[in-house]
DNA sequence: GGCTTACTACTCGGATACTGCTTGTCCGAGTTCAGGGGG
DNA sequence: CCCCCTGAACTCGGACAAGCAGTATCCGAGTAGTAAGCC
């Protein structure tokens, strides 16, 4: 089970889109902030956009911007429109099947085993739903000069 | 990012094994209880062996029985033994790539997204830590009846 | 001089190959059991 | 009658392919800005 690595690259871009301010900025030159295939990078930010995350602008000059402050981005919310709303663990009602599903009467309810990893899980995407990326960026050290050098990197 | 299904299979099938009792039962037999490829689910249940849930009895009439009971089983036992420990967010530090790792200083400390992730991924582990096969045993309906028809599916 | 218009350059957006891991399969090593032969 | 030995069958164990999701790339659609031409 290995998570997509563009979820580290959709929240640092996040991060940097808010150091810069306001103006769109390209996904060529927030590839080339942190040395990524700006092509890959683009598809994540179209992912961010359906999901209501950024905003795309067409044309010259155009690019993604945040479509809200990063109060109201949580980890969550990244990890869904990157990897999509689909849990982890499907079950597959194996149950159901083989001998023990032909001898067995149909059960009654949700499989057991279902549920236990469903809890499980529930437990992570409350953890990423509490962490917002404004929580991030004071960890981080957003100090002006680290601020500065960001738009320089991205001019 | 989607679990493997083994861990859905061996799951299943530990708690078959539970029910079944003290000998060891073929990874064959297993596999037929549930409709599953016998020679996968051998794959997963060397490495529960290899994990310590399970032991390993070769030769005609052998098979897998359970190492300990079910109440010294976790999730999260299972899971990483089929998964393996490996950290599903795996932190690239693209933070000191590209232009922006060329201008700033060499960051200190861990990284702030990688931080946040692995909080949340502890929570899961903690949820996964917390229940056990017992108690997935108990919400089934392990009445004699239902015993009986995994015993006769695995005879 | 001001306005309109056509052009160019630049951006997003989606369709298209490639790679690594999960999934699935196969055959060999090792062990137990059974049967036959000898003491 | 009891013991030993040989053989066979059955099991795990690891090495070997196939399928799919993630990864990476490329080219087309659309738009803003610009410059030239016209009134």
């Amino acid at each position: 089970m290995r998570m997509a690595k563009g979820v580290e690259w959709a929240l640092h871009t996040l991060l940097n889109l808010d150091m810069i301010g306001g103006g769109p900025v390209g996904s060529a030159q927030l590839a080339e902030a942190h040395g990524l295939s700006a092509s890959y990078l683009n598809k994540q930010l179209q992912q961010l956009a359906r999901a209501g995350l950024v905003v795309s602008v067409p044309g010259p000059r155009g690019g993604f911007r945040l479509a809200r402050p990063l109060e109201a981005i949580s980890l969550l919310d990244v990890v869904e429109a990157i990897e999509g709303g689909a849990e982890a663990f499907q079950c597959t009602e194996i149950r159901c099947s083989g001998r023990i599903g032909e001898l067995s009467p149909p059960p009654t309810g949700t499989c057991a085993v279902n549920a236990a990893m469903r809890r499980a899980e529930e437990a992570w995407r409350q953890a990423l739903a509490a962490q917002h990326l404004s929580g991030i960026r004071t960890e981080l050290d957003s100090s002006p000069m680290v601020r500065q050098v960001v738009r320089t990197a991205l001019s």
